[in-house]
DNA sequence: TCCACAAGCAAAAACGTATTGCCTAATTCC
DNA sequence: GGAATTAGGCAATACGTTTTTGCTTGTGGA
């Protein structure tokens, strides 16, 4: 077991004191650039790795980046089952190791005890925060800083990434309606995140627009599969059911595909369905899920990239949108002449695009 | 702003030293309970917490856990998609903080810059270790306290939390046998994991007892649906094509589904599907998927609880399993009497998992 | 020639906690 | 009743880094 290699150590073998090698490494006071190299060099060389918890103690940075999943009271835990969050995840780990940051994950549901007092948080990211969050405002008192994902809705300024949503949802209402629907449904569940409020503000938009009566049904908040087929039963009960369905989640649509699949209704025949955020079951179902995609990869590495450029006091944008984008699949596609859904047909299309993504 | 309350404020508060505060906090020291209590009391009511970074400083521990996603070169990101990653580590972050333990996520990728030095973890967890995966031997050599998910392949001796694979691919393979299948393939990638080891050895055993002759077809390395696809056309092209398909990966086993489709086969009267690992995409799929689950919630759990013990001293196991179990669905029921696989049967197999799971 | 100033570096303080050793008073043991 | 022990508590110190202060040497201008 060596010895572990401090700044002292390096001192010690640059024959210099440990201020200069401090000042060295990290750009401070004032050194000829030969001093400095000289010193990288050997610390280098030494693989000397400063502690962060010293450097932390001096009110310096401890390189910790909070991931809170904001969850509302009573719903089921953010990360499960849901291919959004878990993209997002992946994409801002990557992002703050490459920037000398390490993720370190939080849930509302412990944040009584304050992580950010503990470990000392450099900043903080609040993924889709819902209304009320106690843990945003907490973090707020305590001065940290902060970006979302998704707008916080309590009138709370912050750096946020989000989606157009707006915008999506326009596109994705247009896509349905260009393929023949002429009364589109919505279902979500009660707007307790900035994505609902958007979500349901183009579809009143749409509906003013185009003159079409608005039809919403309102899930469960757990948006599991179950959820939707509830509200899509509701929806189809009615004595002028829709001929399309958009949901505000994956798994919803799903719950629909099985509803209509029970009502004896065939998707995309008799009714059209999309739904928000892709994910490995909205590609294999049957037939497969047209969806907007939020490109969750990309919301977590901007997100990441903005509070880490607040954090090194660069200039960044306070807020940035990331593109959506419609993935045209088998629930929205024109009928086939036989007028049934062919499994062949849903089968190719998703071996094409599962060879676009591998190529 | 007020002033951060430190220890010192809380001793000033109370009327002791710091010391004294110290121990009544952590149970160290002699002090009467009265004091102890006293003084646990003020600390709560100033709302005090320890700074990690200073007790870490001192040589205590940092209360952050590293969790670092094995990953093997070329490989996709080992949380993309991966519903049974999401699920091990939503439960990991929560019975950390329950703790009172942070988790850091870390991937291979970055872990040249040795994320344990930086951030002085306490204890790591890898999940699933590759063979020669470089961050398990670096982890090793740095005496870092170490949980694996699985079982490490190298002869490295670390304590571990895992499934019983052998047994539950057994249990799989007669689950395939008792529904008639005579001719049981495997499909899986080359094994670089203990899980893939396993269930090798257990088919390797199964073909033994039951006098089957093996029948392994090599998926690539990326899961997906794609390379299940592949994988089980080469199978079925055979000459002697098999009535029944057990993939290592419910995405592969997706593909099988797709491929059977392609060959115009119908699952689950030609061919019988089973996968390993379970996951949305698996309900929903059609026919709807019988996997063999891995409760990839409560290896997380008992990983990050078995490596908290040791941290903490405490008694622990070196060695634990987590219970598999088989999930049965459509794609291994017995074929209906008008022998094609009808949708309803699904539908309502999956409304009342749905439904059992809501309860 | 002397002073002001810059450059280069060393010494020391500060950060907040845990730990070690020591001191006093109280108790127990002969 | 004296000595030994124990309980209770405090002061001092260590941890590794950053930052502040200050010292020395050299250099230019007055």
């Amino acid at each position: 077991m060596a010895k572990p290699v401090g700044i002292r150590e390096v001192a010690e073998a640059a024959g210099v004191s440990v201020t200069t090698v401090s000042h060295a490494l990290n750009g401070k006071g004032r050194l000829p650039l030969e001093t400095r190299t000289r010193v990288r060099a050997v610390a280098a060389d030494l693989g000397y790795t400063p502690r962060i918890a010293a450097r932390n103690l001096g009110g310096g940075r401890s390189g910790l980046i909070g991931l809170f999943m904001s969850e509302a009271e009573g719903l089921p835990s953010t990360l499960s089952g849901n291919n959004y969050f878990t993209e997002l995840l992946g994409a801002a780990t990557g992002a703050a190791l490459e920037h000398g940051y390490a993720l370190v994950l939080a849930t509302a549901a412990n944040s009584q005890s304050e992580p950010w007092r503990r470990w000392a948080l450099d900043g903080a990211i609040v993924v889709d925060p819902v209304r009320g969050d106690p843990v945003l405002t907490a973090l707020r008192e305590a001065d940290m800083p902060l970006v979302t994902t998704g707008r916080p809705t309590d009138g709370i300024e912050t750096y946020w990434v989000d989606n157009d949503i707006v915008a999506g949802t326009r596109s994705m209402l247009d896509h349905l309606a260009r393929r023949g629907a002429r009364r589109i449904a919505l279902i979500d569940s009660a707007p307790i995140r900035s994505v609902g409020l958007d979500l349901r503000e183009a579809y009143a938009a749409f509906c003013a627009d185009t003159a079409m009566a608005p039809m919403i049904a309102e899930a469960a908040w757990d948006l599991s599969e179950h959820a939707g087929f509830d509200a899509a039963l509701q929806l189809l009960e009615r004595a002028d059911p829709p001929d399309a369905i958009y949901t505000s989640y994956d798994r919803l649509a799903l719950g629909v595909l099985l509803a209509a699949d029970a009502s004896g209704l065939s998707v995309p025949r008799d009714l059209l369905v999309a739904g928000c955020t892709d994910s490995v079951a909205a590609r294999m179902s049957s037939p497969s899920l047209t969806v907007l995609t939020l490109n969750p990869t990309d919301v977590g590495t901007r997100a990441v990239e903005l509070l880490v450029a607040l954090l090194e006091e660069r200039p960044a944008p306070e807020h940035e949108y990331v593109a959506t984008g419609i993935i045209s699949r088998g629930s929205t596609r024109r009928s086939s002449r036989r007028g049934r859904n062919l499994p062949a047909v849903g089968l190719a299309e998703q071996l094409g695009e599962l060879a676009a993504e591998a190529g």
